[in-house]
DNA sequence: GCAGAATGCGCAATCGATTGCATTTTTATT
DNA sequence: AATAAAAATGCAATCGATTGCGCATTCTGC
């Protein structure tokens, strides 16, 4: 007869004429099994080409062994290494890793986590969409006390371990930078202020203005989605103004470089007209021209302390979360180098 | 009582005093169960907070509505692209979407798919590693006739679906439109020849030259991995032969860029002293300076066909596979038009 | 008012692996 | 050789959802 399904762990007991349990523990290598007995049966599941479901461990066992990551796009560069460094981690402590992407939507995103759950992850590494405002599909691993770690983007009001960069420092940094420079009327293209990020990045620059005396003038400041095209809406709302910016903060490369595109196609030069600072430290960033200044985090870093601590909330009852503020760094390129022409 | 652990449909069965049959088919909108008897059970399984457990449904149902997809690397513009155009489908068809990446090694990917299999995922869209040279893991997905599609990088030994790029025309027009724009010595940065799509690139080089009866020279082409690194190597090698090239087309944009950077530092100038071509196009390319030439392969759409076809496989016992091979474009960029400067 | 059909629901087996406890087999001890 | 102790294995329940089959109740038409 042909057996078209996958052998089981029965097909391999019958064949030995032994019970289904002795085979499970002999491939799990229980000390409870004579060697002689496992060698047996590891041979016969090796000719039948035995492969474990994994769906019926995990449901025995309560446990999948998997861990989702959730992220707003993962071509994002600084995503993508985010994924790298926890994939790196989880596979060594033995862990799958799923990983999905909210497309920065909020439905998706509670479809995507939903999902997660109904899967059983082991817990979930997630940096939220910029649409989302609601949390309930994210208080519910609290709540069932399912390991849950934000990174970069988190949620305030719900309790558990957090991974950030330190974007007050950064939107400070690029601030003083351009100050440094000599600009003296910088404008800041922001995003979306219920996300931490961006609202502490633009704190930073207005702390910066402050402590240099410098008005702080909101007409100087943008706040819209971060895309190509709303970096060029806004950097020609900016220039439209009775008395335009001579630097411009940007939330991200992506607006910085869409901006310093149009600037350019203005006739307008960088950075001896205008500065520019963008922030993340995309690949382009170093290689357009002009070059573009920028606030890099360690993306590969946050991945692997975020599987660390994920594993830590999955291998133990403790529940002391922590929040670990990472360094970033400026990074000084041409788009920013006012002083270099003078 | 705490209940610790989650609602089942046992739960609400019990809250009912009625079967978890019912529950089951009740949840499932199963014409068999009346209207009345419904709505009860899902007003309790919302006010449990029932979520259903998948892997209990897949063990039963032996399908875990999930699709499975491993990619080299996910932070590959093109291949993160394909990946968004798969998950877009797959989605709407309400499937979910798995996403891993292999690193280019063989060892991982073996790892990857061994364990997608044991999560019996319901089909796989693969675009093999670059090291991978054995496809044991692989064979047995047809073997066990498990839905299996390939992108981009196929396996020709494997018979099923496969959606590739004409990677032969892409090559050959590349290499034309270097000879078009005055170039006579041309070389070419290839990647590993066991990969079809870097074969093709290079056989569409070599016939171009071929139909312009341009000598084929060996010492222009080296085979690498096409890494950044690699990508300099390459460059000082070529240009230390006693002939070196007036133009290099490079297997991939990234390449094409590290030679860019180090021939500009060395002073010589693109595209007037060497024209330049890349290839997948690549955001930076476009942005860079000057800009790269270089070939679009529809990304997002090859991701859209491949989920097509393998919800096909997995919702159809037909198996009459397909190879598509869907076109690509040449862009011309500042890199290669040396015409422009005469 | 009654046979037969339709409707609504429950029983129990099943998916494949795991595990507490019981049972058998082997080894050690006197 | 007898018995205790240790080692090896088996039984059967369990994880949670699904489903073929069967039973009971209600409905339909004449």
């Amino acid at each position: 007869m042909i057996k078209n399904s996958e052998p089981t762990i029965h097909d391999i007991a019958r064949e030995l004429q032994i019970s289904a349990s002795t085979v499970s523990r002999a491939l799990n290598d229980n000390p409870r099994i004579s060697l002689k007995t496992k060698e047996k049966i590891k041979a016969v599941a090796i000719a039948l080409g035995y492969r474990p479901n994994t769906l019926a461990s995990n449901l025995r066992n309560k446990k999948s062994n998997t861990i989702g990551i959730v992220v707003p796009l993962i071509n994002r560069h600084f995503f993508s290494s985010v994924i790298s460094g926890a994939e790196d981690v989880a596979f060594k402590a033995g862990y799958n890793v799923v990983i999905s992407q909210s497309n920065d939507l909020a439905d998706k995103e509670i479809n995507i986590v939903q999902s997660m759950f109904s899967n059983r992850v082991d817990g979930l590494i997630i940096s939220i969409a910029m649409q989302t405002n609601t949390f309930d599909h994210l208080k519910i691993f609290r709540k069932k006390n399912i390991p849950l770690v934000f990174f970069d983007r988190a949620v305030p009001e719900i309790e558990t371990d957090k991974i950030v960069v330190d974007d007050f420092a950064g939107g400070f940094r690029v601030t003083q930078h351009l100050i440094d420079q000599g600009y003296k009327r910088i404008a800041h293209l922001a995003g979306t202020q219920n996300l931490m990020t961006y609202f502490d990045r633009k704190n930073g620059y207005i702390e910066a203005l402050l402590k240099n005396n410098i008005l702080y003038d909101e007409s100087l400041v943008i706040i819209n989605s971060l895309t190509s095209d709303e970096g060029v809406i806004a950097v020609q709302k900016l220039m439209g103004l009775k008395n335009p910016p001579d630097a411009i903060f940007c939330g991200n490369d992506t607006t910085a470089l869409s901006a310093m595109i149009y600037l350019r196609d203005k006739g307008i030069r960088i950075p001896q007209d205008i500065g520019i600072v963008g922030f993340s430290n995309e690949p382009f960033s170093k290689v357009v021209s002009p070059s573009i200044s920028t606030i890099a985090q360690p993306g590969f870093q946050m991945g692997q302390k975020a599987a660390e601590l994920i594993i830590k909330q999955i291998e133990t009852k403790e529940r002391t979360f922590q929040t670990i503020v990472l360094p970033t760094e400026l990074i000084i390129r041409e788009s920013s180098s006012r002083k270099s022409f003078q």
